[in-house]
DNA sequence: CGGCACACGTGATAC
DNA sequence: TGTATCACGTGTGCC
């Protein structure tokens, strides 16, 4: 039950108001930077905060998972680069079924490409009934072929794709790994 | 300059009391969720989770950017490679060049090949810009897809084959040589 | 002792 | 009209 002097007090309150003051601009500054704040009383705030926080904390965990795993999903990719070897005679494929004929290539954009490939087919005695054109990435092309061999025509799949492999893609090739 | 009455007084004594008690269970709980904290008065508390706030909001930032660039770190791993294929006993066939997807699948015709096929695409989150369906002979089926990886996806040629190997060709594949 | 932080009761005020 | 919240001055304890 002490008093103080009058001097003791009013400087007890003044610092007790800056005190407060600060506490204020702090509410005020928290209230700032969480998003979505509709209540401005200071429980509403602590508990938004609260809430808000508990969501950012999960977001970062979350993403941060997410950024572990990057480097396995490149090892997939990695792993599978050991496959391209095999797969290049099968930039060319070709089907035989009676007298028809499927052609796959796959190759780089290249001027004249198509021309080359239906003039190689009219040297095969290969006339053509469809084909397709399917642009793959900036400098791909997917072409797939539908034709008949001629009357009295008997060639086979090794046929047409070395032709094709030595007058076409040998060319263009380069730029595909 | 009004009085309240005695009852009042009480009550609004008692009130205030909640309400200080709420205040503080919330600074508490504020004060566990945020790490680091070295003093515990209200100032620091505020301002500690102020910084941290900031702190775990630039956090997600920038972790939301680095998951933005997950595909262009795989390019970096294959941009050696620049073209990734793979043949599984050349009915299916798949290539993947940066966020493009092209897939290549020989089969007999059967109901419902192509609905399974682009469900299964579906399944993969790849979603289909171009799909060409060629008949070869009487009974055959030469399916050309092109498709694009959404966003996030990071898939490879393995597990396209895969999913299409096992949901779709080993319930047709039967009559196909 | 002084500096600091807190809880308390109280009056004022907004809805 | 009660029912909230707030700021204020004060008492008290802790370095």
């Amino acid at each position: 039950m002490y008093k103080r002097s009058p001097i003791q007090a009013q400087e007890h309150v003044t610092a007790e108001r800056k005190r407060r003051e600060k506490l204020g601009e702090l509410f005020i500054s928290l209230s700032k930077v969480v998003p979505g704040l509709k209540k401005l009383d200071k429980s509403s705030i602590l508990g938004d905060t609260i809430e808000y926080m508990k969501e950012l904390q999960q977001q970062v965990k979350v993403l941060e998972e997410t950024k572990k795993n990057i480097p396995s999903a490149c090892e997939n990719i990695k792993e599978n680069v050991n496959c391209i070897d095999q797969v290049v005679e099968s930039k060319i494929k070709a089907r035989i079924l009676d007298k028809s004929v499927l052609i796959n290539i796959h190759c780089n954009k290249q001027d004249g490409v198509v021309g080359r490939i239906l003039f190689e087919m009219e040297q095969l005695h290969l006339s053509v009934n469809d084909i397709r054109i399917m642009p793959f990435g900036p400098t791909n092309l997917e072409i797939s072929i539908l034709a008949e061999m001629e009357n009295g025509c008997c060639i086979t799949v090794q046929d047409i794709v070395n032709a094709l492999q030595i007058n076409i893609l040998d060319q263009v090739q380069s730029a595909v790994a």
